[in-house]
DNA sequence: TGCTCACAACCGCTTACGTCA
DNA sequence: ATTGACGTAAGCGGTTGTGAG
């Protein structure tokens, strides 16, 4: 049995105004070890906090770069920024139904809609949960809160039972916008982002666990396709070239007579370093044999806008041993 | 200096749930 | 209205790196 402290699940006005909205909820259970991770994150969160409003009054300046421009599609989009940005974006507040921490309020058209005065605290209103007799010392009786589309009582929420909260896309769009910045966070920026968002640092966390699990898995994708057109394109390469070899060998049993070439006639292939007779050789010997291709494996590994796609740089590809060896 | 332990961060796998066709 | 596929938030266990004793 253990007992803790949780943050910003059930936000509750602190310290009063637009400023922070953090929540606080007793935990009782066996506190797995995320969630020890989670309930010490958060304490430290709150001590910051209760030090001076740390991280809502006074942004992080960390060393990330601006963000870039995301359409605006809705008139009614909020103006959203990184924790450690200073520039202000704006992104698309349509959305199905509404923040899943946010039950529409008469106060937040108006701080959505209007007033240019706040724009970084108008975003903190705008996640904020503001949950219907959710306050302490509101009675205590098993409320429920609209989250989006999705009813979750007080009972849920405490861990009782799972109830899947999905991100809003105004959240998502902004996790998607810091997770362009770094695919990772630091403590501080898990915080800032949560607080940001209104939501509690675990699910940033999982966010970004999840984030980079799903651009893992599509850039496996992107290999795997890559080398099976590797694959594809070795396997007709080496079929020309056995091709080829049958093609000499009977050259060979036929007419042996570069056997009796001069060794003076001979020359180094510059390109295969293969012994070559620049005597005129009739037949399958005077086509262009591969071997004589400038470095066809390299060309085909190096072959421009081949599979290079998705956020990787530059793909994995296979070192292949040389032609020549 | 090497060892052990605790801790944090992360990852892979999985489950549960919401959404949509 | 039902159902199956899919996307994704979250749980869980394992691994790894780091600092303290």
């Amino acid at each position: 049995m253990e007992l803790g402290l949780r943050l910003g699940d059930a936000p509750e006005k602190r310290g009063g105004g637009l400023g922070l909205m953090l929540g606080m909820r007793l935990v009782v259970g066996r506190g797995g070890r995320d969630e020890d991770k989670e309930r010490r994150v958060e304490e430290e969160e709150e001590e910051e906090t209760e030090e001076g409003r740390g991280l809502a009054e006074a942004p992080l300046q960390l060393s990330l770069l601006p963000l870039l421009p995301v359409p605006l599609q809705q008139p009614s989009s909020r103006q959203l920024r990184l924790p450690w940005t200073t520039e202000t974006k704006k992104l698309d507040a349509s959305m199905r139904g509404f923040d899943m921490n946010h039950a529409p309020s008469a106060d937040e058209g108006a701080s959505s809609s209007s007033s240019p005065k706040s724009i970084g605290s108008s975003f903190q209103m705008d996640f904020s949960a503001q949950r219907d007799g959710d306050e302490p010392g509101e009675g205590g009786e098993a409320t429920a809160v609209e989250i989006g589309s999705l009813r979750v009582s007080d009972e849920e929420e405490n861990g009782m039972g799972r109830k899947k909260l999905r991100l809003t896309k105004e959240q998502s769009a902004f996790l998607e916008e810091s997770f362009k910045e770094h695919n990772t966070l630091n403590p501080k920026q898990k915080l800032a982002l949560a607080k940001q968002l209104n939501l509690r640092p675990r699910q940033v966390e999982v966010w970004f666990q999840n984030r980079r699990a799903r651009t893992k898995l599509k850039q496996t994708e992107v290999d795997c396709e890559y080398l099976r057109r590797c694959c594809q394109t070795l396997t007709e390469e080496n079929r020309r070239l056995q091709k080829e070899v049958a093609e000499l060998r009977a050259l060979k049993t036929s007419r042996p007579f570069y056997m009796h070439v001069p060794a003076t006639t001979l020359s180094m292939c510059p390109a295969c370093e293969r012994v070559a007779s620049t005597t005129t050789i009739p037949t399958a010997a005077a086509t262009p044999s591969a071997d004589h291709r400038p470095n066809s494996f390299a060309a085909l590994f190096s072959k421009p806008g081949a599979l290079q796609s998705g956020s990787r740089t530059a793909p994995s590809a296979p070192r292949l041993p040389s032609p020549a060896s």
